[in-house]
This record gives structure tokens, sequence and C-alpha cells, in this order.
DNA sequence: ATTATATAGTTCGAAATCGAATTAATGGAG
DNA sequence: CTCCATTAATTCGATTTCGAACTATATAAT
């Protein structure tokens, strides 16, 4: 093999596994929204679950930027979550412009309810994979979303200075 | 290490996997957004890239399934393209309901150009990644896509008998 | 031939998403 | 204290996405 591979087959190379990473997003993003009950999305599940697994009480601007998604986005599926009332938002104590995030019992409830919707599928699935793989891949992909987490500061004319990564 | 993993163990591996794979998707499908031209999504670039890569010709279900999307928003993505003249579409010669799509010379010539505005990105990225862990993990994750795609045939009441992976 | 069933594509309405402009609050410089 | 730049969140408008209903062709059964 040619150590010196070409440009060509490095982007090509580079566009496979996106295009594969993609299109296994869908198909999880595809599972889960067919299991979730109407009216709740990934995204409402996504944070709900996030509040109830790493902590609540943080500012929609942080939630949007552990997401990865512009604020107006994340104000967006906030307000859908409580109007359900599965979350309660009250102005942040130390800045009035900000806010905090606080999931309710309803919210623990429903997430709690959640999780055991996937598991069937998660039972059926984790047989056919091979779970030591399945963890030495979720590692490698880690270190491959720092690269490209980080390089979203150096990326070139992407104007907007908003949404980053914590 | 414990041979009989607890099922919650597993479970948050498959969990965080997919995870990490959701935010990989997020942030390429990001960074491609942001260089393509006023106009042209990411759903309108990947279809003229497969008509280019793959084959032109095929029928809107045909590419519906092989984007895994419903096939009303491939009409959507298709009479983009038609409308900007990248795309051509006629009555298929042997299936009056069905169409052939066929890419324009503005649409290669479109398709062409847009491959080198990921240059620089591509260029940048290539070296802080390593290339051979990238073709491991391409070959893995498709591995994994494949036990994820054929589930679905298997996957109870998931209604929708469209959009299936050929 | 006629009818029924299945298939390809479109239309329609609802929801999600996001960039840009807007409002409100903060914090610093003079 | 006042002004001004900055930051957090929302609102607005346009686009994308998708399920469900619809139209038209095609295929099979009788």
């Amino acid at each position: 093999m040619s150590e010196d591979k070409s440009v060509e087959s490095e982007a090509a190379l580079f566009f496979a596994f996106f295009t594969e990473v993609g299109i296994l997003a869908q198909l999880s993003r595809a599972l889960l929204e067919s299991r979730l009950p109407d009216g709740v999305s990934v995204a409402h599940y996504s944070v709900l679950n996030h509040l109830v697994r790493v902590c609540d009480g943080q500012t929609p601007l942080t939630l949007a930027r552990a997401f990865q998604v512009p604020k107006n986005s994340m104000t967006h599926t906030l307000s859908g979550l409580e109007a359900r009332g599965l979350i309660a938002m009250h102005v942040h104590p130390d800045d009035g412009r900000s806010k905090q995030v606080w999931i309710t019992q309803d919210g623990r409830d429903f997430q709690a309810a959640a999780v055991g919707l996937l598991k069937e599928d998660v039972a059926r699935l984790i047989p056919k994979l091979d779970t030591e793989q399945l963890e030495e891949l979720t590692t490698a992909l880690g270190g491959i979303r720092k690269v490209l987490d980080d390089d979203r500061s150096v990326a070139q004319s992407h104007a907007g200075p908003e949404t980053k990564t914590p």
C-alpha cells in the first residue's frame, strides 16, 4: 500500500465516514421518534434526559450549547416542555436577562417512563451488536467529535459566534 | 471485568454511542450547510451528489429509500432542484405513475464546484485525524448500520411500510 | 372488460428549525 | 450618573420535514 495516499482518496474516506455517521444518526433518531408519545419530539426528550442525567438549573443558552443548536431553537423546545408542565423556568437570581430551567416532578416521571419505551428495542438490538466494539467506537467517535469541535473555533468565515460547545 | 454486564450498563453504552453519533452528525451537517451557497440545502446537495456519484435516471421513490426519507420529502427536495435547473424529471417510459430523475449539465457543474467548497475544511481536518482509524470506523459503523437496518423490518408496531432501505 | 388492490407521486396542514432583527438587562468607560 | 457595547432570550419570517389524505396509473382477479 502506498504510504502517501492521495488527497482525493482521503477526502473520499472523510465523506464516507460522515455519510455513515449521518445514516446511523437518522436511523436511531427515527427509531426513538417512533417510540415517543404524540406531541413529544426527540428534541424534547433529549433535553428532558439531559436535565435528569446531567443536571437542571442551567440556562437556556447553556443547554443550546450543550446540544449544538441555535438558542432560538432551544427557546422553542423549552416552551413546548413548559407548556406540558414537564419543566419550569424562572428568572435567574443572579442575572435578570437569563433564566434557570428546572425539571418538574411530572418531567421526572415522564423521563423515567420514557426510558422504558426503548427497553424492548435495546434488548433486541444489543445481542446483535458487539458490546466491546461499541465501547471502543464510542470512545473513538468522542475523539473525532473533539477534533471537529475544536476546529469550529478556527473554521474561517463561519460568522456566527453563537452556539459553541462547552 | 465481569462477563455478565448488567442490562443497564449495556443500555447506557447503547445510548452513549448513539448520542455520540448524533452529535457528530449534527456537527458535520452544520459545517457542510455553512459552506453551501444560499438556497441550497444539505438535502439538495446530498441528492445531487448521489446522482453524480451513484447514478441518475432513478425514480423519486428509489431516491427516497436511498436517503431514508419519506417520499413526500423527496418530492420537495427534487422540486427545489428542478426549479434551479439542476435536475430534470421526465415521466418514466415503462410506468406512467413514475418519473426518472436526471441531472443536468448545470447540476453537474454545480456539484463539481460544491466539492471544492469543502476542500479547505477537509485539508485542515484530515491531518488531525487518524486516516487508518477513520477507515476502520467507517467499516464498523457500516456493520452497525446494517444491523439497525435489518432490524427495521422486525421492529414491531412501526406502521409505515414506506421508506425502506435498498 | 370490469372491478379491486397496490403503487408512484403530489398536495395539504402541522410542526420543527434556524438566521436575522428585536427587547431587556448587565457592566464598563468616562 | 449616563452612555454604549455586550449578552440572554424572544419574536418573526422563511424553509424544511413529515404524516395523512388524495390523484393517477398499473396489475391482478374474475
